[in-house]
DNA sequence: AAGGCTTAAGTTACCCGTAACGTAAGATGG
DNA sequence: CCATCTTACGTTACGGGTAACTTAAGCCTT
């Protein structure tokens, strides 16, 4: 008992004693065992269950980064989970992580199934949903709007004078976020009089590959297309360079629009048409709102961390 | 403890009774404590702590991907521990990560400082060190020999007949993998009779932004540079976008050549000369052998997953 | 020097799941 | 019908740390 006070160092011992406990820890090597003390319900653990579609994508690699850095600094690890894009996955991931007593969860998109949202519930602890913004999330929620973030994009480019405009993103069994700023953006251009063409493929990560892919299968299918938006700027460098590969001039001849502003993007020397979001702080943010509420602090429900159209020059740069 | 041989389906109850038990379940959303059950020791926990430099680079992200799916696999969690490349941080994530009784850990990289050894050898559980090949691992180790790589790329370039080369890297405090990488290279060109002049950049990434930036330093201070060595594809992807920037030819007037062979090289129309190492497989490889080891499997103690270099198209074709 | 006060150190019980063992009821066989 | 075996279920103890409490020791005051 003494020992533990020692380690501890929360007073209740003399010079003496702490130092022949401190000898006994170096020569014993001794860590403490966290199991046991939050085992015995004495304290809350420091495990927190960060749950990530893939890692392909750079965007949620940027994420857990920004996530893990922030725990880091107050003391609390992060315990991984990659989804693959499924509820069931997510559900199964929830299960287990559960059964490790974590002090929270930080889950991406806000969808979850029936049994997953029971069970969080029941476990009374802090839940932040991240990526697509909740405004009744099961407890908090930080992101963005996706659905106005590709209405915008729609409006953006209607704006200029597009109106076949295709898209192309994969194809995830789940509502989610690209799912939603696809939704927007057919609202904003068929409101403008435009219509979109989608090619969905069937890939598992949405990276360069598909970008490249989708848009031959696109433009094969159909030849008018004048305008592309992509599910996120890394399939948008792929139809960059299907263009380049089929001496297709961007913006002369097709326009090119992608989403998420990736590094990538800050050594282009044309630069593509996208839409800012901040990955690492979205991160941060979330890490910040579940300390705040592990410390009993008032913390926002929801908070919106906004996004920014990136008109670039892959795109003709005025109305026809 | 009838409840508990129910709920492990362990046997040893009749059919009504597990009836009831189950009910209970649902009725009160039981879920099983695993830190009850680790701690009282037993079982083993199934957590994996997992230390990784940076989420930022591609390739480490990838490693993490391969490792978390295969952990997944067999019921086991990732515990992220992001080190910035410090030994320093290292140390700090594992004391407080072996505190949580992992079941084991991998490590990035084959050095660590003199505490985090003692400390690893003390737990007395199987630790992975992944990325550099070391011959002498603590216990397990599987990557590729870094230095030999760089060699074959210095050795590839000399034989085309390049003679002034740029090295343009990042600056991190630890002897890491691309510092050997370098050694290698350094050591293959000046045995041909070369030369390289090295631009090391003070940026704590190694991506994109660095790699143009640490060309234009490069080439302001060694005009006759015929070829530039990249730390990794990102960076030679932001040397290529300098080249084209400021109008400079790949490969006539200047070679590229990066490292890991980054999907985003997958629809390049000039194939990047690079060097591929399958990172997904490196993370799946790290947990086979752990999980192989935690079931008292025979495990090789060095797995050389090794390289291929890849000629590509921007470097000339033959010697001069 | 006795009484009251402060500080240091020790004791007990608890957290939850399960191994090991114990007991009671039912099944089987002679 | 009793001895024996089998199956179902119950009891006890343990793991490591710490809250809450108790005891012991040191210190000062009058």
């Amino acid at each position: 008992m003494t020992a533990s006070r020692v380690v501890r160092g929360e007073g209740g011992y003399s010079e003496k004693t702490r130092v022949k406990v401190m000898e006994q820890v170096d020569v014993l090597g001794y860590l403490p065992n966290r199991l046991a003390t939050v085992f015995a319900g004495d304290q809350n653990s420091t495990f927190i269950g960060v749950s990530i579609p893939d890692l392909g994508n750079e965007v949620f690699a940027q994420v857990l980064e920004g996530i893990d850095r922030k725990l880091g600094t107050f003391g609390y690890q992060s315990v991984l989970g990659l989804t693959q894009h499924t509820q069931q996955e997510e559900e199964n991931w929830i299960r287990t992580v559960l059964s490790w007593q974590p002090a929270g969860l930080i889950l991406t998109g806000r969808y979850h199934s029936p049994r997953a949202m029971d069970m969080l519930r029941n476990a009374g602890i802090p839940v932040v949903e991240i990526w697509d913004l909740n405004s009744s999330p099961l407890d908090m929620s930080v992101g963005i709007n996706h659905f106005d973030s590709g209405f915008d994009m729609g409006r953006y480019l209607t704006s200029l004078g597009y109106q076949n405009i295709g898209y192309v993103g994969t194809s995830h069994d789940t509502a989610n976020a690209a799912t939603e700023r696809l939704s927007g953006f057919c609202k904003a251009v068929e409101g403008a009089g435009g219509a979109v063409v989608k090619q969905l493929c069937l890939h598992d990560t949405a990276t360069y590959y598909p970008g490249f892919y989708g848009t031959e299968q696109l433009l094969a299918a159909a030849r008018d297309i004048e305008c592309i938006f992509y599910q996120n700027d890394a399939m948008a460098f792929g139809g960059l360079q299907y263009c380049a590969a089929k001496g297709l001039s961007v913006p002369d001849d097709i326009g090119i629009a992608g989403w998420g502003d990736l590094p990538i993007a800050s050594v282009m020397n044309r630069r593509l048409t996208s839409c800012h979001v901040s990955h690492l702080k979205l991160g941060q943010k979330a890490a910040e709102m579940m300390m705040g509420r592990l410390t009993d602090e008032p913390v926002p429900t929801c908070t919106d961390i906004g996004f920014r159209l990136i008109p670039g020059s892959t795109v003709r740069n005025s109305g026809v």
